[in-house]
DNA sequence: AAGCTAAACCAAAACGTTTTGGATGGGGGG
DNA sequence: CCCCCCATCCAAAACGTTTTGGTTTAGCTT
C-alpha cells in the first residue's frame, strides 16, 4: 500500500542496501548517486516504517510516561492538574528537540497501571521510562529492575542506588517556609499533606516538623490534616482547620492546589487571607501568582526538571553502564502577599 | 536479550505457531495446550515484541497527538493551557481504557510541526491523529489527506467534507453570551480575540457581532483587540481596552484565559470587577469557578470530547468507509458573579 | 602486464511476529 | 477393512528495514 525502500530501489535502479546506506549518509555510496537517491525518495514520499526499524534495530526511539491519576471517581474534574501538565510539557517538548517519541500513558494507580508498564517493558515497546510521585517500595521499580528497563525517576524511593533520579530538596524547603510562617508571627501552624505513603508526604512533613523546631515552635496533631493533592482536598481539610479552636493563624499546603483550595475554605468563612491568615503552598504552579492575594509557595522549576529528566534518561540510553546521575535541587521561596499575617492576638 | 515467542516454544515443545495461536486463543489449539502455554509465557515474562508484532499486522494500535503550542519565546510560562491538558487527559484515559497507546508530540506551530507529521504519517507509526485547533486551508489535513491517514478533528477547517469532527456551536455560543452581558445592562461590549487565521477567531468573533446585533447594539472597531489565547495577552489587550474613553463596560474574551487576564487588568486598574465592569469568557477551565468573583463563560466539555473523538477515531480505523461522523454541541451558559453589572451610567 | 587498492555497489541474513496452507494421527461410519 | 473427518499441530512465508561480508570495476604502482 505504501511506498517502502524496496519500491525506490526499483525506482533508482539500485539495491535496498544502497538506498538504505544513501539515505542514511554512509561513505561508501557515491555523491551523485546519493542526492539522487534522496530526491526520489523526497519525492515518491518514501520514508522508512517504523516498525520495521524498531525491529531491525532493536531499538524504539521512543520513551515512555504514564500518568497516575489521582483522581477519585466522585471528582468531576479530572486531571486538573497543573504540575502534571507543566511536567508532560517539558518531556513532550524535549523528546522533540531530541528527536524521539514519547509515549504517554494515564493509569488509575492500582487497577492498570502495572498492567502497562507490563506491556510496554516485556514488549519493548519503549527504550525507556520516566517515573515520577514514587511510593515506598514501589512495585513499578521493582518491575523495570528486573527487566532492566533504564529508567530515570523524579523524586526517589527507598532504594536509591542504580537509578538516576532529580529531587527537590522538599525537606529544607518546607523547614524554610514553615519557618517563614512563623517570622510572620504565626504560632498556630498548620499543615495539609497527603496519603501517607506517597514519598513526598514524608519529606515534606519532615520539613514541616523541622521547621517548627527550628522556630521554636511545638507541634500538634490537630494542626495536621490530610488531603488529597488537589484543590478539592485542600479545600475540605482547610474548613476542617479552620472550625477549630483556637483557630490556626497559617496553613501550609503540600503543594499549590492544596493550598488554593485551603484559600478558598479561608474565604469562604470570611477571613482575610494575608492578614487574619497566612498561608502558603508548594510548586510554583502559574495559578499561584494570580490568586487574590498572590500564593507566597516554593518554587519548584517543573517543566526543566522534566527536560533535564529527558536528558538523563537519554544519557543512560547511551552508556548503560555510566554511574546514575542524581541531582538534588534546592526549591526558591516566594514570598508573596498571602502569607502576610497583621492580626496575632 | 529478552524472552521471545521462539524461547516458550522451545520450552514447551511446540511450534512457535501453536504458542502464538494459544495465546490468541485460537479454537485449533488444544485447552490443555493453551493452559500450559499461558502459564509457562506469563512465567518466562514473555511478551509480544510491540516493533514485530506492528510490522506483521500492519497495525499500530497506536494513536497520534500534535500539540501545537502557540507559546511565544518570551513567555517564561510554556504549556500553561487548562484546555490542552484537559483535552490529552481526555485522550489517554479513553485511548488507554480501549487498549490503545497515545503517542504525543509538542511542536512549535511552523518550525517542526509539518515534520512530526510527515515522519508519523509515512513511517506509519501511529494508525490514526487526532488534530485540533485547525487552521484555514490546514496543511496538516492536506497532508493527512494525501497519506490517506485516518484522522478526526476538534473544531473544522473550511473543507469538512471527508473527516468526521466535534465542534461546539460556538457562535451561537458566543451570540448568547453577548446577550447576556446586553442583558446585564452593558452597552460597550468589548471582545478580545485572536489571531485571524484561527478559525475558532472566525467563529467567535462572527458569533460577538451576530450577540451585538440580536441585543440591539452597534459594533464598533476600538472595542476589538487581539490576544494570543493567553492570559498574558488577555492582560496586555485588556489594559488597551480599559483606558480607553468612554471605556467599555464588559469585556468579552475568546478564552477563559483571556478572560482571566483582562480580570487581572481590571483589578489593575482599580475596577470592581461584576461591579463597574462585567468580564466574560469561554470554555469553563477549572479556574473559573475559583477566581474572585467566579468567571461567567461558556462551558465546553472538553474532556469528554476528547473522549469521543477517540472513539470516533476508532470507529473509523474499523470501517474506512463508513460516512464521517459530524457532531456539533451546544456550550452551556455557566452565569456566576464576574458579570454583574451594577454601575449604569 | 600483473598485482594491489579504493570506490561503489549488492545479496542475503536477521530482527520476532502472524498467518496461510497444509501435515499427522486417531476414531467413527460404512 | 477402508475411508473420511476432525482435532491438533506445524513449516514456511511475509512484513520492511539495517547490517554483514562480500563482489566488481577502474585506476594506480611496480
Amino acid at each position: 500500500m505504501s511506498v517502502t525502500i524496496r519500491d525506490v530501489a526499483k525506482h533508482a535502479n539500485l539495491s535496498i542496501t544502497t538506498v538504505s546506506r544513501a539515505l542514511d549518509g554512509y561513505a561508501d555510496v557515491a555523491v551523485s548517486t546519493r542526492e539522487r537517491v534522496i530526491a526520489l525518495a523526497k519525492q515518491m514520499g518514501y520514508a522508512p516504517s517504523s516498525a520495521a526499524r524498531q525491529m531491525r534495530r532493536q531499538r524504539t526511539d521512543t520513551i515512555g510516561f504514564v500518568i497516575s491519576s489521582l483522581r477519585r471517581d466522585d471528582d468531576s474534574r479530572p486531571f486538573a492538574d497543573p504540575f502534571i501538565s507543566e511536567f508532560v510539557a517539558g518531556l513532550g517538548d524535549e523528546a522533540t528537540h531530541q528527536n524521539i517519541d514519547l509515549l504517554v500513558s494515564v493509569a488509575s494507580p492500582n487497577e492498570n497501571e502495572t498492567n502497562i508498564y507490563r506491556r510496554w517493558v516485556l514488549g519493548r515497546r519503549v527504550d525507556g521510562l520516566i517515573v515520577n510521585r514514587l511510593r515506598e517500595r514501589d512495585p513499578r521499580i521493582a518491575l523495570l529492575r528486573e527487566n532492566n528497563m533504564p529508567f530515570v525517576a523524579s523524586g526517589r524511593s527507598d532504594d536509591i542506588t542504580s537509578y538516576p533520579f532529580i529531587e527537590m530538596d522538599t525537606q529544607t524547603g518546607f523547614s524554610l517556609i514553615t519557618q517563614h510562617l512563623a517570622a510572620q508571627g504565626c504560632k498556630r501552624i498548620a499543615f495539609i499533606g497527603a496519603r501517607p505513603d506517597l514519598r513526598l508526604q514524608q519529606d515534606r512533613y519532615l520539613g514541616y516538623l523541622a521547621g517548627l523546631q527550628a522556630a521554636g515552635l511545638s507541634p500538634s496533631p490537630e494542626l495536621v490534616e490530610v488531603g488529597d493533592l488537589t484543590r478539592q482536598g485542600g479545600y475540605q481539610a482547610g474548613l476542617r482547620l479552620l472550625v477549630k479552636t483556637p483557630r490556626p493563624d497559617a496553613i501550609l499546603g503540600i503543594n499549590d492546589m492544596t493550598a488554593l483550595g485551603a484559600m478558598r475554605a479561608a474565604n469562604d468563612l470570611g477571613l482575610q487571607i494575608g492578614q487574619d491568615i497566612a498561608i502558603a503552598g508548594f510548586d510554583d504552579i502559574d495559578d499561584a501568582q494570580h490568586t487574590q492575594p498572590a500564593l507566597t509557595t516554593l518554587r519548584q522549576p517543573v517543566y526543566d526538571i522534566a527536560r533535564q529528566l529527558v536528558q538523563m534518561l537519554l544519557d543512560l540510553l547511551r552508556d548503560p553502564t555510566q554511574a546514575p546521575k542524581q541531582i538534588m535541587l534546592q526549591p526558591e521561596l516566594k514570598v508573596r502577599a498571602s502569607s502576610k499575617f497583621l492580626n496575632p492576638k
